[in-house]
RNA sequence: GCGUCGGUGGCAGAGUGGUCAAAUGCAAUUGGCUGUAAACCAAUCGGUCUUGUACCUACGGGGGUUCAAAUCCCUCCCGGCGCA
């Protein structure tokens, strides 16, 4: 299933390929996110020509809207978003996070001051809605309520793969817990060794569901063959329980590997080196929900083969673009009489075409081809900016490459 | 011309003696966004500085009443409506 070209010396990071039944994806990769079965505000030719090789849907979102009944019936995840190529599925996990401790608090998955600051800002703001989180979690699974309709919902590992399997996707990741980067080491340790049984159910459901109810070996992907189910490694930001969670993860029959949670920002670098150390290296590694151009870098040189963020997309439906020399507001007042392109040297559909001064115009005036466009722009960005990462590392020249790069990035 | 209602910050629109540099919305300006409750959220939005329960300038113009006026009175200007 995934073969590895070649190595980055004395490093974790390689080149590598990855089947799946509906196309090979070329390692390291961006996954684009398509949460709602749809990549906001860009239709599948869109996500296509712009250079993405696969898409992430949401386990718990597709669950809630449509139902994963509908998508099965519609013939699975692919037919029924009309995409091509690879998919996945993230199992729900997140949401434990999102609508948990994370609901409303303006905390994200990295752990720092700015977001402390921010939390506390936002909790004593007046106009701050009640805090109310949305999950309830206990050891056989995780109640959630419904952000639609308030409805009660309740996800064990053996109902996020039941519902994956309808979903269909390539390839789907066991249901864990995305514990908040502010919890302190022991609830961090106690939110890991229930990810780790989770990982066990997770995987025996998988592998045995079909056989008992179906006479089915396997679950079926959207084109009849099986899916890849990854497990999921935590810890957080504790080297000590990283290295635990990638000894008992890795040491499970898994097609291949996300990490998850959460990290300090400084600490990506250690913990993915001494999470791929102990991994198989043979198998696939997935880097879960990161995905800014100094993270991708970091993650390639680690070992990590793909990754997904909603930072391009989400970003973009507000205005902020990445350009080589960081990222811009197009709706700031300097560029509504800019008539440059965005980038001069982008073969992106939008550079080609359009210039700022459009763009911010677009913005200002809440048109939707502005989230469109800028989609275009940020998913390009990022995902040729991987694809250059993969080819410096076939021509060996990646450290080159990322410290030019970075140098002007972050200048 | 007479009558009548009204003229409030970039716009719309509250406020009708002190708690008003003036609600709210929009616009504007600036931040933020990492497995998407996200076409979202937040801050600022008359000026000055020693950034303060500070000072100055401000609710069409001018004048007045009052300790105190966006709010009351007079007058002028402008607009809507009605009648000639």
């Amino acid at each position: 299933m995934f073969k590895i070209e070649k190595k980055l010396k004395n490093k974790f990071g390689r080149v590598g390929e990855f089947i799946t039944p509906n196309g090979i994806i070329k390692t390291p990769a961006f996954i684009v996110v398509g949460t709602k079965a749809t990549v906001k505000s860009l239709s599948p030719e869109q996500v296509n020509n712009l250079g993405a090789q696969a898409v992430l849907g949401n386990t718990y979102h597709l669950y809630l809207q449509p139902g994963d009944d509908i998508i099965k019936k519609a013939g699975g995840l692919n037919k029924f978003m009309n995409w091509n190529g690879p998919t996945f599925t993230d199992s729900g996990g997140f949401q434990v996070f999102s609508l948990g401790e994370g609901f409303s608090s303006g905390e994200n998955k990295f752990k720092s001051q700015k977001n402390i600051l921010n939390r506390s800002l936002k909790i004593s703001s007046k106009i701050q809605n009640v805090h109310t989180k949305l999950v309830k979690i206990k050891e056989d699974g995780v109640e959630f309520r419904s952000y639609i309709d308030g409805s009660k919902h309740y996800f064990t590992p053996e109902k996020s793969i039941e519902i994956q399997n309808n979903i269909g996707a390539d390839i789907i990741f066991a249901f864990d817990e995305c514990s908040s980067p502010s919890a302190e080491y022991d609830y961090q340790k106690e939110a890991m060794e229930r990810t780790h049984r989770w990982a066990k159910r997770s995987l025996y459901y998988n592998n045995h569901h079909y056989l008992k109810n179906s006479g089915v070996q396997f679950p079926s992907s959207s084109n009849g063959n099986k899916q890849a189910l990854f497990g999921i490694v935590q810890g957080g930001k504790f080297g000590d329980l990283r290295k635990k969670s990638a000894k008992v993860i890795g040491g499970m029959d898994f097609d291949g590997f996300g990490i998850g949670g959460s990290f300090s920002k400084e600490g990506l670098d250690e913990t993915l080196r001494f999470v791929n150390g102990i991994l198989p290296e043979e198998k696939i590694k997935h880097l879960l929900g990161i995905g800014e151009p100094i993270d991708l870098f970091i993650g390639i040189e680690n070992g990590i083969d793909s990754f997904d963020c909603v930072s391009p997309t989400r970003i973009a439906r507000t205005g902020m673009l990445y350009t080589k020399h960081g990222r811009i507001n197009i709706i700031k007042a300097e560029y509504s009489r800019d008539f440059s392109k965005i980038e001069d040297d982008c073969e992106c559909y939008t550079c080609k075409n359009y210039t700022k001064a459009y763009l911010s115009h677009l913005f200002r005036a809440q048109e939707m081809f502005a989230s469109t466009l800028a989609s275009i722009h940020n998913l390009y960005f990022i995902v040729n900016l991987v694809k250059n990462i993969r080819q410096s590392i076939l021509d060996k020249n990646f450290y080159e490459l990322k410290e030019k790069f970075l140098k002007k990035y972050y200048a």
